[in-house]
DNA sequence: GGGCACATGTAAGCTGTTACATGATTAA
DNA sequence: TTAATCATGTAACAGCTTACATGTGCCC
């Protein structure tokens, strides 16, 4: 029973819609998956490494000296479907801000204000982001096939935003008064 | 700039409301703020170690041998203001249902279909679970000045549970069929 | 006496971050 | 030419989980 190394999903993910390098590699998940999910050069270069090995990707030379573009195998795109098929295995939740409201009896209500306050502006600078990312998805003619999964993601966090933004409204009148 | 020890934060918190064995503390974080926050034994021994060591708290006999009851000190009520009042560092998103439903083009519209229902049946559980913690929070009088904070909490994820189950419901449809 | 919940800790190991070291390529 | 970006990797360390080892107290 040995737990799936989720960055592989990740890593082969990105190399099933198009090859590139580790370090562009890292860049389009921070970019385009930046918000639901993180990866590090320390994750992503091992996570080749062994992907490679093991035969599920291929090293290609890149178009610069000593660049490698790495493509995905046929076994790297079964292993892929494997992977995706599984159920996610339930993260332990860590929510600092809950954790801080939740002893909030120890602060003074301007100190639990100060701190949804910040979370509000927060959620509205994601918000602004999400209709970015959302303009740019339904103009771009490569998306294809993808648009439609692309875009439920983005509407995970829209929708996730919005609603954290209802409850800081009303819990900020709550705890800390109109 | 060293990082704040979230663990140090969970720790003094929970004694703040009343002093107790390391034991019992986990299992307080556990059915308590389970639903936001996560401790295992491997972390809340020695993080009560440190603080001791540092006098931010102070154990007692408990009532059974070689069990040992801790409380705050002054320090450790100071340094728990202190920590409460540092805005909470953005933590690095990793949502591994969102990351397969990115790649959903690379699996079969069930296997999706799949994922969604499981989810769903996971937030309804959950659902649940915060509505059995209101009704006891709601008739629970040793709460007192804290029944506001943990309710604050208990709507966050009830807010956050019913949004995602909107979103599920409509995400279903989109890539799913009806 | 047996089983369960209470109770305390440690050690191995995995995951992931950060900082560092190094160099190529491109645009101003 | 110089700064930014592209590119690859490693090493040290922090954080956290899991499994293990050990023992107490209580209830049936």
């Amino acid at each position: 029973m040995t737990r799936v190394r989720q960055t592989d999903i990740a890593v082969l993910g990105a190399l099933s819609i198009e090859p590139m390098t580790g370090y562009r590699l890292r860049k389009e998940i921070t970019e385009t998956l930046g918000h639901f999910w993180h990866e590090s050069f320390g994750q992503v270069y091992p996570s080749l490494a062994r992907l490679e090995a093991e035969g599920c990707i291929v090293a290609m030379d890149g178009p610069k000296t000593s660049s490698r573009v790495f493509a995905l195998t046929e076994a790297g795109q079964a292993e892929l479907r494997r992977l995706l098929e599984l159920p996610p295995e339930p993260q332990q939740p860590r929510n600092a801000l809950l954790l801080r409201i939740f002893f909030g009896a120890n602060l003074p209500p301007e100190a639990i204000a100060d701190l949804l306050d910040d979370y509000e502006a927060q959620l509205r600078e994601k918000l602004a982001g999400f209709a970015a990312i959302r303009r740019q998805l339904e103009a771009d003619p490569l998306a294809g096939e993808h648009r439609r999964y692309w875009l439920a993601t983005v509407s995970a966090g829209e929708l996730a935003a919005l609603s954290q933004v209802e409850w800081v409204t009303r819990t900020r009148t709550d705890l800390c008064g109109p």
